[in-house]
DNA sequence: TGAAAAAAGGGGAAAAACACCCTTATATAA
DNA sequence: TTATATAAGGGTGTTTTTCCCCTTTTTTCA
């Protein structure tokens, strides 16, 4: 019979994206149709139909458009098609976010293959997988209502950016076109919002959050 | 003819590491002998002398044991054996740092399947292999004398990770048990040093060099 | 072994960061 | 339409950081 379905991997780093679709194209039943370098080429991608897969695997760091939007833009315009996320992130609230995008499936890179093909299969047949890791992971979060997202403004973002790129608070001030007492009230606030201490707590916070980029 | 060259592949995320072999078993003349999860499982591999590959791709970011130190060992116990560098880690201290271990090439993970192919079969040949950027990079680092490896003393790594855990000044003199006066002057030295503005600087210099992990 | 370098400690002052508490528009929702 | 939330701006005072200068002690090495 001819029952093979179709994977297509979104991957930012072009080697790991053709020796992972090496790697899925050994196995039984499915082949990758095609790669893609980030998730706006995915969208450009799908609009012809006969590009729509029955799975992407998807990674969640991607410069341009993330696996998270892109998840989101897929299930909205595209609800058939089945998303595994694929990440090194082991962060709760990354993959409690992938999830919410929509995806099937949460594999951490450190799996073996076999968990992957299983991914693939048990995906098809009951519409998803989750690792024990990551079903532990969601419970956690159900319990603990830690789900708040912390919303930060692009104003207040811009602002974390400066004071990660070792600008003073003055200088910052300036920049913004803004008083420096102002800025005062950025950081304070900021400081209360994501429980910190100090300017290198928000360092830190920015780092672990993709808004600022080492 | 049997001319089938062996490789080792030395990656801490097993999917990709997989995925890698996959991809390196589909080159003609090139077959994955193991994979490994880091530089101390290579080594121990390697006492067993059935073991010794060709060529081994190194990651570089590993845990336990990283690509850099892997090398210089391996180099120095079976100089015979090529390493090739696998990293996403665009940096010019990285790089350097691990083609002064003996690494003889050093690719990007986003090159092209093909790149990796044509590495294999140019290191077989010819002993090395390095693309454009890399060649770029290594010509600039002989003008430019930024090869002085910055030496941090294992006090000024404690000193610098305290800072980074949000921690005063006054903080890190009771924890180390030094007047806060002597912490100005570690301060003082490593600004200098690193050519850093002000405490975000030296926070930012540990993660990107892996003195502080998030 | 004696000079040089590095580590440890420090004084004083200016600048910046931090904390707490306030006003005034301006939306925005009940 | 009146509460309510939110964005922007600010005052005052304390603490911490930063900078530039210095001395003493300990290592290092020529």
């Amino acid at each position: 019979m001819e029952a093979s379905y179709t994977i297509v991997i979104v991957e930012d780093h072009i080697l790991l994206s053709q020796a992972i679709a090496s790697l899925v194209n050994s196995f039984k039943d499915f082949n990758v149709l095609y790669t893609c370098k980030n998730g706006k080429e995915l969208l450009t991608k799908l609009k012809t139909p006969k590009n729509i897969p029955d799975i992407i695997l998807m990674d969640v760091n991607m410069p341009i458009l993330n696996g998270i939007e892109a998840t989101e833009i897929v299930k909205k315009e595209y609800p058939t098609i089945k998303v595994i996320a694929l990440s090194v992130e082991e962060n709760d609230i990354t993959i409690i976010k992938m999830l919410k995008a929509g995806a099937k499936g949460y594999l951490l890179k450190d799996v073996e293959k076999d968990v992957l093909e299983l991914a693939l299969i048990e995906t098809i047949k009951n519409g998803y997988y989750h690792t024990k890791d990551v079903s532990n992971i969601l419970i956690n979060s159900l319990n603990s209502d830690n789900t708040d997202e912390i919303q930060l403004k692009a104003r207040e973002i811009e602002f974390i950016k400066h004071t990660c790129s070792e600008m003073t608070y003055r200088q910052i001030a300036e920049k913004m076109f803004l008083s420096p007492k102002t800025i005062d009230g950025y950081r304070d606030n900021l400081f209360q919002k994501l429980h910190v201490k100090n300017r290198i707590g928000l360092v830190l916070y920015a780092i672990k959050n993709g808004i600022y980029k080492i």
